[in-house]
DNA sequence: ACAAACAACTTGTTTAAACAAGATAAGGAG
DNA sequence: CTCCTTATCTTGTTTAAACAAGTTGTTTGT
């Protein structure tokens, strides 16, 4: 579907650096190169660079080239990074996920559910408990806040599939920004139960707020992560100095 | 310094949204406003409007706009974001920083060692345990690697003070890419001396390899953060799918 | 031999222009 | 009135060109 040519690229040059073509350290043919290779515009080549400098791939130094950072990682837990679902991630990582329907139930946001959640007090809302299973074992309990005249028709059978891929390929809803708050929490009772924390009297918890296309925020999730399985990983670019 | 244009109107046009003057879910004056307002190019506001979007102030609609999505936080705890010190952190949440300098010694790497933490075996290493006070409370333990050859001339007194302003305004280094991994763990003995744990058992780890501008990893740390003051944020944004 | 100057690379910033594609409101045909 | 077309707004993609600035190797002058 996307057709665009900096993506392209740029999936062409991340595969290559995935697929260690280049050496760790070495430097990227320069721009000038690219172009007559890819037979575009500058802006084209550095835009699909730009992308792979937030990914932590490359990195640029003015007067000398795009150096090649990338190390592959182990890739021994189930590691987390951008907007994905869970059965997306589990695909990624070659692992078979499993997802149990805790609860499905409809309410309205009182006052301090808005407040927790950021809906608007007197939204219609779905609220669902969801376990999810990773190769057998309970990782994830999942509590789904979703705005009901967005979400619409949202049946618990799409809700122990996918829910994502429903709102993409059925609801043709583009997600688009997700805001994340990473916390440790103390466990609760239902996550005693479900979840098997061995020791462990806490876990991790990823509450995110999620917009879509219109800018509207339908979704607010509250992930709780059994801990010896959680692994979020991040690349940072340092904003320059003021 | 920073005398680029985008960056100034990245800026301004931040703290426009952030001071609320424009209200939720409004829409932005469109491209060729701020075109005439700046008086610059199209690529330059696109530019600046892109950099809003990875923060997630903002979202863009083709056809439409580029509306406001920033609700301002409540600030209650100490969060981390972006590639900052500690004292940097701490000015921006407005509270004391202290830190006290447990161990600094000098080491090797042996197998081990880089293989945890991603230095190539045989590396001069200095090694250092932090603690960080906020508000005369203990909250993080941070376990560093400095490559030696790179960060020349570290002591203690730089260390017990910020190593980040060492770096930058001594030594000049560029730090540029931060890879980081972020896990919950078992606490360990130290973490119970040092830190004030109380009921939990288990603490957020932040693992981090931390590049230069010459693209070397010089830092390996390990920041254990107490669990009742760990607070992540984080913004994603979805890419367009396959 | 040494150092300064220069040329030839590299990436970084900015402008200009053209076309594509989605959204919206106005206008006309039925 | 309803529906379709159209014009006009919006952002999205791509190309082209110019200049700035950092790095590196070469040449030149002493």
């Amino acid at each position: 579907m996307p057709k665009m040519k900096y993506i392209q690229i740029y999936q062409d040059l991340k595969t290559k650096i995935e697929n260690q073509e280049y050496e760790f350290q070495e430097l990227l043919p320069s721009e000038n190169t690219l172009i007559f290779t890819y037979s575009c515009s500058r802006n084209t080549i550095r835009r699909a660079i730009s992308a792979l400098v937030a990914d932590g791939y490359v990195q640029t130094q003015q007067g000398k080239g795009v150096r090649n950072i990338f190390q592959p990682t182990p890739q021994t837990s189930f590691t987390i990074g951008g907007i994905e679902s869970f059965r997306e991630s589990a695909a990624r990582n070659h692992q078979t996920a499993k997802t149990a329907l805790l609860c499905f139930t409809e309410l309205t946001a009182d006052e301090k559910i808005a407040k927790r959640t950021g809906f608007a007090p007197g939204s219609s809302l779905y609220y669902l408990q969801r376990l999810h299973y990773l190769d057998g074992k309970p990782l994830i309990l999942n509590h789904n806040y979703f705005l009901k005249n967005v979400v619409t028709g949202l049946t618990p059978e799409i809700a122990e599939h996918s829910i994502y891929e429903y709102l993409e390929n059925t609801l043709h809803m583009l997600i688009v920004t997700s805001k994340r708050i990473m916390t440790v929490e103390k466990m609760t009772q239902i996550d005693e139960k479900y979840l098997e924390l061995g020791d462990y009297n806490c876990l991790a918890v990823v509450s995110s707020q999620t917009y879509n296309g219109d800018g509207v925020m339908f979704e607010y999730t509250q992930s709780r992560h059994r801990p010896d399985y959680f692994c979020f990983q991040d690349n940072a670019v340092r904003r320059r100095p003021l």
